[in-house]
DNA sequence: CAGCTTCCATACGGCAGAGTATGGGGTTAC
DNA sequence: GTAACCCCATACTCTGCCGTATGGAAGCTG
């Protein structure tokens, strides 16, 4: 699949375009500009093409956002699995996992737009997947740490919930990116507060 | 202003909507469904009227969003004014601060449906003032509860980033409710992780 | 009862995007 | 070479919303 007609080009310039290409396109809107940005006749004007092209690969607008994000949802699982082969102890494995997905933005900022319309039919599943996935991970973790059942799913529930409250008000600006000084000891603190008891 | 023209109208029926109305009604809708659905022909329709009544009373959509906002953080710093009244010890003022947003919920719903769109110029300065506006609260009880200034920084940040997320897991229904039996158990977990040192 | 203001209905033009229809250029296969 | 197919451009209709223009039904005012 997606064999391309022309292998003979001398630079990257691909020949057409493919439905991988569309719905990383796609994702790269949905990071930028949310859910609501992505409509066919802009994202086609990005690629420097028309929407023509669009209706041959694709049935409709719908199904573009559904395929884009099972491919954004396959990372995510990817992610997920990397972290759990770390087979160190569950406290440095939690604390890994945090500084880990805090280097992340491709994936969170897409995160953030999803979580924007989470009614949306083909977001919602999706969305909800994920989310448990991830929390199911972290209940896990800290359950094998040692927190009694009940403790360790609430655990899990808050530090996912302050994973995602923190997206959030980096999207507004108001607390410190990645690269700014004040990050670090941030998230030195969570993992003090939240993990080693 | 304001000021109806027949007051001798029996029932709760209006004679005619004021600005007010239209505000409120705007906040209902951008609660339910989200910014992008504030139009202003579906909310003249929800109000069983034409858009001819809108654009007498506003000029435009923006100004409608603007002055419902206003409207909006005007109630949200009551709220606060409320919460800082309470001039008990700090950790009891701080668990009964936790206690009764939890109880909040059309508030809750317009704060996620603003974070959804940080971006919007009508609405990022206003969403940021609201924010900021919570967290110095907290970073100020937290400081007064004797946390050093950069740990009160930090853990008023997370506190607040806590409270944010799930607010997005509740919008998944991943999460109790606050009419939910484990609600109030894991605001209790939340409080003794983060408040009761 | 005029006359004015207030509030709303109706009708219009304009725009942006969703899909559809159709044709055409380029490549591959025979 | 030519027939078939893949990929895309163009042109079109349709829908939903914005904002405007205009008129009309109420109410107060004198």
């Amino acid at each position: 699949m997606a064999k391309s007609s022309t292998e003979n080009n001398g630079g990257g310039e691909k020949a057409s375009l493919t439905p991988a290409d569309w719905e990383q396109e796609a994702l790269a809107l949905i990071a930028e500009k949310g859910i609501a940005a992505l409509r066919v006749e802009p994202l086609a004007r990005r690629l420097g093409i028309t929407k023509g092209s669009f209706y041959w690969h694709f049935p409709g607008r719908d199904e573009l956002l559904s395929k884009a994000l099972a491919r954004w949802e396959q990372q995510d699982r990817q992610h997920l699995r990397l972290s759990l082969s770390a087979g160190s102890a569950p406290a440095e494995r939690l604390a890994d996992f945090v500084w880990r997905t805090s280097r992340q933005t491709l994936t969170h900022r897409i995160y953030v737009a999803l979580c924007a319309s989470p009614d949306h039919p083909c977001i919602g599943p999706v969305l909800r997947r994920v989310t448990e996935r991830r929390i199911k991970y972290l209940a896990a973790a800290l359950d094998e740490l040692g927190l009694p059942t009940t403790e360790a799913r609430h655990r899990a529930n808050l530090m996912y919930s302050s994973y995602v409250g923190y997206l959030q008000l980096q999207a507004q600006g108001l607390v410190p990116d990645k690269d700014e000084p004040d990050f670090d000891a941030y998230v030195q603190h969570v993992i003090e507060t939240l993990i080693e008891v």
